[in-house]
DNA sequence: ATGGCCAATTTTATTGGA
C-alpha cells in the first residue's frame, strides 16, 4: 500500500498536474491540502475516472481536505469534532482496507505573537484529544501539512527560520505528543541524516536555492510502520510551470 | 537545469499563505 501526501495549494490549479503524477506513483491513497474548493467544485468525477474514490472537505477560499483512494473509503468524518468545533475545513478521516487515514491541514500561525498561532496551538492539541479517541495498537496513519518542522535537520537555512512558527519549540513541542502518542516519522526513519523538504516559498528563488523545510509529514502508528518499506519527497513535483509550493511525500508499506 | 510569489476574491487591489 502506497500513502501519499500533497498540499496543492489550489485542486482547481492543480488539477492537471495532480491526474498526471497520480499514474507516476499510483498512490493507493493520497491526502490533498488547501484544495480552495467548495464541495460543489470538489473535481471527483475527472478524480473517479483516474480510479480514485474521493472525500472532501471543503469551504470558500481557503484550507480545503481531501482524501483519495483506489479503494473504497468507509466511515468518513469531516473535521475534529467534538475535540474542537472548528469553522475551517482542515480535517478529514477514513477507513481503508482496515487503515484509519487521517489527513490534516494544521493552521500556519503567522507568528508567533499572534491570534493565529494560539489557534494552531489549540488545534493541535484537539488533535491530541481525537488520537485519544484512537489506538496506537491499530494501523493509522496520520498524514498533511502539520505546519511544523520538527527538527533543525528539516530546516535548510537553520538561522533564517529559527523564530518562526514552523521551528518554535511549542509547535515542536506538539509533534513531539504526536510521537508520544505512537506515531512513527516514516520519513525520518528512513533519512536520519536529514536534508529533506517538502515547502519552499515562491519567493526569492527559494527552491532554486533549496531553501526548503520539512512540514509535510506521513506519521504512522506502529503496525504499519512496522511494514513501512519506504518513504521520500517527489522533489520534482515542485519544479516545471505551475507547481505547488509544496511537493508531495510518498510512503510504501508492504501490506 | 529547479529561476526573481501565487491563488482566490473582495478582481485593476486585498488577503493569507509559510
Amino acid at each position: 500500500m502506497k500513502i501519499a501526501t500533497w498540499n496543492v495549494n489550489s485542486i482547481k490549479i492543480r488539477l492537471e498536474r495532480l491526474l498526471a503524477w497520480l499514474p507516476i506513483h499510483s498512490p493507493d491513497v493520497v491526502c490533498l491540502q488547501e484544495t480552495k474548493s467548495i464541495d460543489e467544485n470538489f473535481p471527483e468525477d475527472a478524480l473517479r475516472e483516474a480510479g480514485y474514490h474521493t472525500a472532501y472537505f471543503g469551504q470558500k477560499t481557503y484550507n480545503g481536505v481531501a482524501i483519495l483512494s483506489r479503494k473504497p473509503l468507509c466511515d468518513v468524518q469531516l473535521g475534529l469534532a467534538p475535540a474542537l468545533e472548528d469553522p475551517q475545513a482542515r480535517f478529514v478521516s477514513a477507513d481503508v482496507e482496515g487503515v484509519r487515514v487521517l489527513c490534516a491541514y494544521v493552521p500556519n500561525g503567522s507568528t508567533v505573537d499572534s491570534d493565529k498561532y494560539a489557534y494552531k496551538q489549540r488545534w493541535l492539541r484537539a488533535l491530541d484529544a481525537y488520537l485519544e479517541s484512537q489506538s496506537p495498537d491499530q494501523p493509522l496513519v496520520l498524514c498533511g501539512d502539520l505546519n511544523i518542522a520538527p527538527d533543525d535537520l528539516d530546516v535548510a537555512k537553520v538561522e533564517a527560520w529559527k523564530d518562526s512558527v514552523l521551528c518554535h519549540h511549542d509547535a515542536r513541542q506538539a509533534f513531539e505528543r504526536l510521537l508520544a502518542w505512537g506515531l512513527t516519522d516514516v520519513v525520518r526513519r528512513f533519512h536520519p541524516e536529514g536534508g529533506l523538504y517538502s515547502w519552499w516559498d515562491y519567493r526569492q528563488l527559494a527552491f532554486p536555492k533549496n531553501d526548503g523545510l520539512r512540514i509535510d509529514h506521513i506519521l504512522a502508528t506502529e503496525p504499519l510502520a512496522a511494514l513501512c518499506t519506504g518513504a521520500y519527497v517527489d522533489r520534482d513535483q515542485r519544479k516545471g510551470k505551475q507547481p505547488s509550493d509544496h511537493a508531495p511525500v510518498v510512503a510504501e508499506f508492504n501490506r
